[in-house]
DNA sequence: TTACTACTTGGAGTGTACTCAAAGTCAAGC
DNA sequence: GCTTGACTTTGAGTACACTCCAAGTAGTAA
């Protein structure tokens, strides 16, 4: 992660800090996602340090499958300050979980992806072995359908 | 898990063992992802249970983010049997290693939520703390935005 | 025979999240 | 003064994954 300087002067730069595109920041702001970022005087937007942090803070929860409209619920939330306390506690709880069911199911499929690397590597081995994914398919003929 | 049978006589019952509606069984015959199905005297799909188990592990593949071209790239690759088997492989592998970050990227980001929370409880059993997310912020002044 | 239900097809429409293009402004360098 | 480049705005277009709809058919039930 690069330092991230006091005043960002450019949308570009900004692009940059973030890894976002300029459109893309562009159309964040333009949905509501991110509030109307102020102005130079020629009309180009510039940031604080807080503001792409800001950002950078969207993209956790972007990453963790939030929608740019759960994103905003959470944020309106956030301005309301301390009253709101109560609301967005369980809203990020509610969104740990469904983060912890994520990972669980996430975590099954490797364990899956395992067991049919393990049997691609015992086909290797023994190169007059069968379907590495027999174990899947039951026996049942390919009929023009692989299941692995 | 409900029990497949042998012999599934329509899409309705195909979609209620899958999950998935009708027209996304469709779907995904009319893109390619399914194999045309076998049709009845009456021009209706009928499927076998292998047929059945093959959607059910495309539906892992897909909670693993895996597109619908990734998807059959990887189902045409098991079309070709033993000469495909180091791609099939290497696919998985990628695939496992794919899911392995966006676990970790998970985990991190349920972390900060945790974090998060924990400042949160602080802040109703001590009414009189400030912004629970002064150390996303850092300090600087909340300009109309919040990072938490 | 009529009604109803369960399917069929092809094609159009939807939601989400961008992504691009056109036309214009402004400041700097030659 | 002219060109270049970096921005601005509005609005249209794209990619993905469905989802819905209209028109038609086949089989069953009254």
């Amino acid at each position: 992660m690069q330092e991230i300087p006091e005043i960002i002067t450019s949308i570009k730069q900004a692009a940059e800090l973030t890894g976002l595109s300029e459109d893309t920041i562009r159309y964040y702001e333009r949905v509501g996602l991110l509030p109307y970022a102020e102005r130079k005087a020629n009309g180009h937007r510039h940031y604080t340090r807080h503001q792409i942090q800001g950002i950078l803070f969207i993209l956790r929860l972007k990453a963790t499958g939030m929608t740019i409209e759960e994103m905003k619920r959470y944020l309106k939330l956030s301005e309301q300050g301390m009253t709101a306390l109560p609301q967005r506690y369980s809203l990020l709880e509610a969104h740990h979980d469904h983060i912890g069911r994520e990972i669980a199911k996430l975590q099954e499929t490797q364990r899956i992806i395992e067991y049919k690397l393990k049997n691609f590597r015992v086909l290797t081995e023994d190169p007059d072995l069968s379907d590495p994914e027999k174990h899947l398919t039951q026996g049942a003929p390919l009929s023009g359908f692989s299941t692995d």
